[in-house]
DNA sequence: CCTAATTTGTACCGAACAGTACAGTATTAA
DNA sequence: TTAATACTGTACTGTTCGGTACAAATTAGG
């Protein structure tokens, strides 16, 4: 294993081409903003991402997966109520400090941003949807196993009901400033799980 | 009043360019692929929409917004049962023959796509999600009004649920294709104005 | 029939675009 | 020290972009 060294690190400068896509979508974010925010050159680039910008859409995404989901899944499959962690999952999303400001989810933006022919991406971007309510449906799994939901609706509904609720909020929230308002739309929709 | 006249009918030139704009997205839809869809030149365009590609978008929000929101506030503020309408309206987005196909809302889709700099657009798609808010919310009061709703939740934040059920339904169509579980899902939904 | 008004089609512009070619540079292993 | 390897930076290519310029065409009114 020759050669030289690379004089970046591909996980730093995929969090910066994740930062990029999130704020400006997939379409807006041409190849030299990527770059610069990556802090990389075009030969570089397209030796590590022979595929261009869609190869590298398509890492980002596992990297947001990575950084995002796991850590949540684990704490579904351990904590002490995982329905109280949904809870708060989507109560956080409310506050004024939202976790992921007013950029919604990067999945459900790539649904919408992508064209028709790029449709591999697409796809990914709903398997990743899907891996979110498969996660939400174990919590609600899990909850019921410990009798923390009363509800007779099955987990597996539950759950769509949740994915839902997470992709309509997203949208929501840019719509709609009045954070009380949103604040007591999440509490509405979360009294299904009380 | 001389001059040359216009070999295009404006509202039918519009009605392709929302075609173009609702399968492609707006970043996506090139000046070049609306005119040819409009089927009028760069000197009309330029001349008739001399705000460019936004201006044109400004207008097929309008018009979009005539052709599809006029009648349903209409129907709302005559019809029967107005709760029913509402029902009606998302059993028929779940079914296999969706009014809008996979393509979401045309609104929706607006505040996703298009990019931080193109505020007004965006605020103005915004405002007519707002006023879809509003057409549901004046469902609900006249519903409550007529007897037709038990729950003690105010039409305000009904609406408010059902702009949001509205939003993440247009995305969850396009990562699940399980017909039946939409369906479920929606009347999932709808029980909150049962 | 002439003039003013208006629309149309085309040719053209500079900028931005994604992507390639390639020479130069830094590294490891022999 | 040398050869093989791998990364980097830049210059370049061809394309597409949104937008403009302008001459030709078509109308209404005088």
């Amino acid at each position: 294993m020759a050669g030289r060294p690379k004089i970046y690190d591909e996980s730093e400068a995929l969090d910066q081409a994740v930062k990029v896509f999130w704020e400006r979508g997939y379409s807006n974010a041409s190849a030299d903003e990527l770059l610069k925010a990556m802090g990389i050159g075009k030969g570089s680039f397209y030796l590590a991402f022979k595929g261009g910008k869609q190869e590298l859409f398509e890492k980002t995404m596992k990297r947001v997966v990575d950084q995002n989901f796991r850590e949540f899944r684990n704490a579904v499959a351990t904590c002490d109520n995982p329905v109280q962690l949904v809870r708060d999952f989507f109560m956080s999303l409310a506050g004024a400090e939202s976790p992921i400001g007013n950029k919604g989810c990067y999945f459900g933006n790539a649904l919408v941003q992508i064209s028709g022919q790029d449709s591999g991406l697409k796809i990914m971007a709903a398997e990743n949807l899907q891996l979110l309510e498969t996660i939400f449906e174990e919590a609600m799994q899990r909850g019921k196993q410990m009798g923390l939901l009363r509800t007779a609706i099955s987990p597996q509904m539950l759950a769509a009901y949740l994915i839902n609720l997470w992709n309509g909020f997203n949208l929501t929230r840019r719509m709609e400033d009045n954070p009380e308002k949103l604040l007591n739309l999440i509490r509405l929709n979360l009294e299904i799980i009380e």
